[in-house]
Parts: structure tokens; sequence; C-alpha cells
DNA sequence: ACGTTTTATTTTGTATACAATATTGAAAAC
DNA sequence: GTTTTCAATATTGTATACAAAATAAAACGT
């Protein structure tokens, strides 16, 4: 390689992986992972000099991941100045549940249809695990494991196109996730409503699983607005499009 | 500029669109019409030395343009052996169209909610045109418009995320339209089908309107899978992945 | 002091240069 | 004749160089 003193992607030096590298996907993933998690916030401009520096890479493949993103709607490309973190507005949140309300809604009905009594037992286990993490009031492994039942649900559905259009969307709707700060009733009321959830999914009831699906979201999209209106008043400017 | 003797994009001279250029977009939206018109084939390698030389821009442009349409998953990247337009197989169109589907169904909710009557009855005159095309026997007149009326009633949702999603997964599909030589019996099949679409929209009947949206979708699905399964046998080198 | 214009500096967009990996093709071995 | 080996070539991945634009800073006038 040409320069032979970078150390690449310090962050996660177990990424080598091996055989290819591909420099712009890792740099994705970083990416990626910086913005779900908050630390590079909506509407901040992604500096290249900066994040060549922090990863270790040239521009080239930084620019790629960037592109990337853009086509993910992670990031908005303003021409001659760069890529900046996409705004979170409520109308934009909002549009997007819907749209995952619509996957969740298609991927009950083929679970119903077509899903293994295995896939559904394992979903079921996760969602004990979830309950243990409840009880023990442990929010971050709350969050994981809740984020895992529910990509579970979506991956029984066996459709590859429905599972990776539903983890794009929902990155974007767990940018929010890390500014909403559950309340106990919220927590608990959720709680319930996963429980109906996993109940109508052991019962291959459709109809009723895509309700309490439709349920769940709206309840999310509550939650999720009143996350981004309190943080929409100090930090207005980055809501800026 | 650097190579001042370059004549970007020289297929279409009418896209400087006055302001910024961004070669990278201009060199996806080429790439993605050459993919979806066929004109680069599934499984297709994208040569970066022609098509530099095609569009008359240098890798590193080109480059961030195939990774875009990675991340819309027109194309799919090879650890060190480039990028390849991605297979079509019957199994991943028909995954695509269930999700389509769930869109569509989401699409006929809002609109029978929101829409107004202006937006409805832009989509009927696109309809009767449509029609007109139908009438003449103009399969590419036909095709366009019928497009048109697709998108229309999706875009009256007044979703934008619903309409970017839905345009990215109907490009893929759009690929398989140009192997597909429509019967006169599925063509006219297709037009009763579009007036009951119609008939629905203009009652605001959600219920109506979602279930001849799926009717449509699944005559859809049987027509492409037949163009697929078709082209499988003299094509199937390209097939692999 | 304030606003405006001009000049530096930074940042982005694009092209090219270099290195590593793949691919091809021909000679050698069987 | 077929397969294997190894060099030649092409292609990709990454880094850097240069140009145009945007941003910041300074100079100027009022």
């Amino acid at each position: 390689m040409q320069n032979d003193e970078v150390e690449f992607l310090e962050g996660r030096p177990d990424d080598y992986s091996g055989g290819a590298r591909m420099l712009n996907a890792e740099a994705a993933e970083r990416l990626r992972e910086m913005i779900v998690h908050g630390s590079l916030a909506p509407g901040a401009r992604l500096n290249e000099r900066e994040l060549t520096a922090l990863l270790g890479i040239s521009r080239t493949p930084l620019r790629e991941a960037t592109r990337m993103l853009a086509s993910e709607g992670l990031v908005d490309l303003l021409p001659n100045r760069g890529a900046r973190v996409a705004a979170l507005n409520v109308e934009t949140v909002r549009h997007t549940l819907a749209v995952m309300g619509a996957l969740e809604a298609l991927a009950g009905e083929l679970i119903c249809a077509n899903a293994g009594d295995m896939a559904i037992a394992e979903i079921r286990a996760t969602h004990y695990e979830m309950l243990a993490d409840h009880a023990r009031r442990d929010l971050d492994s709350y969050f994981k494991r809740n984020q895992a039942v529910h990509l579970m649900i979506i991956d029984a559905a066996g459709n590859p196109v429905l599972s990776q259009l539903y983890r794009s969307l929902n990155d974007q709707v767990r940018r929010v996730r890390y500014m909403a700060n559950l309340s106990q009733a919220r927590w608990d009321q959720a709680i319930i409503e996963h429980n109906d959830i996993m109940d109508a999914l052991g019962k291959r009831d459709a109809k009723r699983l895509k309700a309490m699906l439709a349920d769940h979201l709206a309840h999310k999209l509550t939650v999720v607005s009143q996350a981004l209106v309190m943080a929409a008043a100090p930090d207005a400017k980055a809501q800026k499009s």
C-alpha cells in the first residue's frame, strides 16, 4: 500500500476480517454508526479532512462512503458544500414510521403464512430476555434486545428485500432513540404491547399481529415525536435543511 | 477544470442544469438509466476504463456513482473485482414486488384519507392518456404513461419517504419490463385493472383500492416471472451471482 | 462602530499517479 | 491434448495533486 504508516480505522482494529477490506465499506459502517448514535448530530457537516484523519484513510474511500450514506438517506449532499448529516424533523420521522408500518404489516402476513416454529421460538426466547432486561431496568440492553426482536420478526418473513429496506429505515429512526428518554410508564406500556405481539405471533393470527404491530408503532411515533420537539428548541439551528 | 477537452456526459448535453453539476450524480443517473433499460445487462461488469471513456469523466466520480448505485441495490460490489450489474432472478423480483405491494397498500390508505381532488383529477387525466395509448397500440408511450400513473398514485399519498423508496424498487422491476413482451390479452387485462383502480380511487374506497392494486401487482408478477424464466435459459451465465 | 469589498485560507470536486490484486496468455510439464 | 506454472497485462483500490468554489479574514470606506 502506498501509505504504510496508516492505521486503518483505528477504533476497530479487529475489522481487517482477513480477506478483502474495502475501505469505503468500513468507513460507511463507521460513519453510519456515528450518525445513528448521534456522535455526528443531525445537520452536522462532514468535514473530509477531519474524518480522513479520524478514520486514517484518504479522501477517496471516505467520499465513496459518504455517497453511499447519501443513497441510504442518512446524509445530504450539497453541491460544492460537501455532506451534512440529514436533518431529523418530526415530519420525516412520521413518514418513515408510516413506511415501516407498512413493511411490518407485510412481515406479519408473511410470517403467519410461512414462518417455521423454530424461527418463532427463537424470537420468543429473545423476547423473554428482553422482559428480563425490563425487570432489571437495564435500558441499554433492553434497547438492543428490542431492536433484535423487531429485526427477527422482519427477517422471519423470509424476504431479503424487506429486511434490507427495514434496516435502512430503522437506522433513520434509531437516531432519535438516542435522544428519547423513555419514561417508566411508556416502557411498561411497550412491554405490554410486545407481549401482545408475541401472543399473536405464536397463534399465527396475522390480523391481530398486524394490528398489534401498528399499535406499537403508533406508540413509538408519539415517543419519538416528543423527543424531537423537545430537542427542536435548543437544537433548532441544526434542524435547518 | 483540469481536463479541458472533456465533453461531459455527451449523450445528454442539456443536463448541465445551470448551477452545480455534480458529476457523480450525473453519472449515477446515466448508469441507472442504462441498467434499467438493459443496455447494461444483469451480471455485466462495469469496467471503469470503458465507462470513464463513455461518460467523459474520470474514475473518481464514476466510482462514487457506482457506490451510490450499489446502495440502491442496482449494482453489486465485489472486493477487488469491481462492480457488476445486480442479477435479476425470479426470487428477488418476487420479493421486491411483495414490498412494492405493501407500499402501494399504504399509498392507497393515505390517498383515500388525504389526497385532494386536484391530485386525483390529474391522475385520472394521465389514466385517460394511457387508455389512448392502448387504443393506438403505442406500447412505448403506454409504458411511460403507465409508470407515470403508478408514480402519481404513490406521490399523491404525500409521503416523500414512500415515494423515494417506491421509485428505487420500481427501478429494479423496470429492468425486467424491457425483456417482457406484453401479450395483447395481458395488456387488455391490465387496462381493465387500471380502470378498476381508477374507479376505486375516485370513490376514495381504500379497501377496494388496495385490493385492486394488489391484484394488479400479482398480475405484474406473473408477466415478469414469465419474462425472467424465458430469459433465464439463454442468459443463464449472466444470472450467476 | 458598521457594512462592503478584496484578499487569504479552507474545503470541496475532479483528475491522475501509484500499488496490490485479478486476469489473461503463453510456455512448460504431464 | 490437457493441465499447470509463471510472466505479462489489465483492473481495481487508494492516495495524492491540482482547480474551482466557498468560507473566513482583512482592508477599506463610510
